[in-house]
RNA sequence: GGUCUCGUGGUCAAGUGGUUAAGACACCGCCCUUUCACGGCGGUAUCAGGGGUUCGAGUCCCCUCGAGAUCACCA
């Protein structure tokens, strides 16, 4: 067989050469322990969190080292490709501390001298390598009809599991040089195929960084390299792209594990150094019935980045739960430094739990509330108006005019020692506050105390006095007193049948009337920010 | 079905042969308090099961069970 007679049948018009590309891509000149690493997604038209997850790992051991982090662009399949997608990914990596040292944004610019970093536009280069594995007899042509959709692997799978099979050998793999001309001049397509050594029987070391070194079975199946339109599959394009590129550790799903000895086989093959991995857990959910699956963008609104974008979370927060979800010795870092910027904590990408992480909102609320109780309320007003913003509300004009009474709302049990952690994401906030911009639409009171509760009502409206704290307290206990209401809760608690209630119970009543609900922050700064005029008018709605 | 990975409270988890098995979230109780919160103190609750090895096992070995991943010209 001559092989190289068979490559320049299958690729006579090749635009590069293998060693033309080496000479291109140089290796990083980098000092010995630099970690070059990627994020590498697809542009399917959504960012996904466990995406998110890999790419702040990447980001991080890269950082660690003084190292680079690429965003390459997996975008190989035409049929699955969504438009802008890429951008989508970017702007989220950028918002939510990830953001990549080498990329390109199509059209616009390239950062980094190892693109381009779409593989759409590197063609060229796989086709160059593909041709030099066919050419030393490591890869051949198949000219066979492609499996194609989930429902011809179906099929095949079923064959496969009932013959129990461990090697996948392609028949085409023994056509005869005359044979493979002939397809050529007919204008038949090809894929091009891995000639794989083993039959799947063997076992092979591999070594995850996470997980050690495990032993799994070698590859037997004369994997696709190149599909029969000339883009790379995931395999290939790993090898040569990460080859070229000078990635060091890659770090990706768990998911890829089982693939990993293909991916040996194709990168020995190739005769590339091996890289380090690092699979990553993938994010769970628990289901109703109690079991757990991956998070997914088809049942799952949180498996869609934009999801946080649109509740109006703090990018930090979710930044700082991932980050939590991937090292959990955060939390005690973040203890005794509570407010240390994030890129401060020694984040370890080489140090992950093995475990598949549930993802747990009540966990990212508490994360987010705490973050969001340390701002002032100048820096409040932006981060919702910033929501308001993105997110195109229609309240983003009232938010700018009525700044000002907005800047009063958000300060109320704000910038103070224990300030209120009620608020964790900007999207509950007129929601949290509706009493503020409007009058309450119904009253939580028992109707068995409706009386004294208009009674109580009718008679604060000629002691409202909002001058100060102190003041507005001591007319309330006046009133409290002269209507029967008990002033010193202990007595009250001794004897409690001697009165009608406590001071506790005619704040309840002011409260519902202003609010409408029973539990609200602290009731003299909402009547101050509300202001005496609005409180009476309120007042009198009712009574 | 084959192969592989993973099993510590409801969730995230410390733990690497000797611990009263940390901590955080959630939940419950008490205290503080003019309400609601915040805060403080305390509480319920975990080593999947069974065998070994050992003076001693969450930790090492074996088996069982459970959960998950994967087996495309998708990534």
């Amino acid at each position: 067989m001559d092989y190289k007679k068979i490559a320049e049948i299958l690729f006579p018009n090749n635009k590069l050469t293998v060693e033309e590309i080496e000479k291109k891509y140089p290796p990083r000149n980098l000092p010995a322990g630099t970690e070059v690493t990627r994020f590498a997604p697809s542009p399917t038209g959504f960012m996904h969190i466990g995406g998110l997850f890999q790419a702040i790992i990447d980001k991080n051991i890269a950082k660690r080292s003084n190292g680079v982090y690429m965003l390459r662009i997996e975008d190989t399949d035409k049929k699955r490709e969504v438009i802008g997608a890429s951008t989508i990914i970017l702007n989220i990596l950028k918002k939510y501390g990830a953001m990549p040292d080498e990329y390109e944004e199509k059209g616009v610019k390239v950062v980094g001298n190892y693109g381009p970093y779409f593989q759409s536009e590197r063609e060229e280069i796989y086709k160059a390598y593909a041709k030099k594995l066919v050419s030393e007899g490591k890869a051949f042509p198949c000219f066979c009809r492609k499996t194609e959709g989930l429902n011809d692997v179906k099929e095949k799978r079923e064959k496969m599991f009932a013959l129990g099979l461990t090697e996948d050998k392609d028949p085409c793999r023994n056509l005869t040089e005359e044979q493979i001309e002939e397809y050529v001049k007919d204008g038949k397509t090809f894929a091009v195929k891995l000639k794989a050594k083993g039959n799947g029987q063997g076992k092979v070391k591999i070594v995850d960084v996470l997980k050690g070194e495990l032993e799994m079975q070698e590859n037997g199946e004369d994997a696709v390299l190149l599909k029969s339109d000339f883009m790379p599959t995931y395999a290939f394009a790993h090898a040569v792209d990460d080859h070229l590129m000078g990635t060091t550790t890659v770090v990706r799903g768990e998911e890829w594990l089982p693939s990993y000895p293909l991916h040996l086989e194709i990168f020995d093959a190739l005769e590339f150094k091996r890289v380090k991995y690092v699979h990553t857990p993938l994010i769970y959910k628990i289901r109703e019935n109690g079991g757990k699956t991956k998070i997914s963008k088809r049942i799952d609104d949180e498996a869609d980045m934009r999801y946080f974008s649109k509740e109006g979370y703090e990018p930090e927060a979710v930044e700082e739960y991932l980050i939590n979800l991937a090292n959990s010795n955060f939390e005690i870092w973040r203890k005794e430094n509570p407010t240390a910027p994030l890129q401060d904590f020694p984040f370890d990408g080489f140090n992950i739990t093995a475990i598949t992480p549930v993802f747990d909102i009540v966990k990212l609320n508490d994360i987010s509330k705490e973050m969001i109780a340390k701002y002032n309320a100048e820096k409040c007003y932006n981060r919702l108006l910033a929501w308001a913003e993105e997110n195109s509300l229609e309240n983003v004009e009232y938010l700018k005019k009525d700044k000002e009474y907005v800047l009063k709302v958000l300060n109320i049990d704000r910038e103070k020692e224990k300030p209120r952690k009620d608020i964790y994401k900007w999207g509950m906030f007129f929601d949290y506050y509706n009493y503020m911009f409007a009058f309450p639409k119904s009253y939580q009171i028992d109707e068995s105390e409706r009386k004294k509760f208009e009674e109580v009502l009718r008679e604060y409206k000629k002691y409202i006095d909002l001058k100060d704290k102190n003041v507005w307290f001591e007319k309330i206990k006046e009133m409290s007193e002269k209507l029967g209401y008990a002033v010193d809760n202990k007595e009250y608690k001794k004897n409690p049948q001697n009165f009608k209630g406590n001071v506790a119970k005619v704040c309840e009543f002011i409260r519902v009337a202003v609010t409408g609900q029973k539990n609200s922050p602290d009731l003299y700064e909402i009547m101050s920010v509300l202001g005496a005029d609005k409180v009476l008018e309120r007042l009198s709605l009712i009574v």
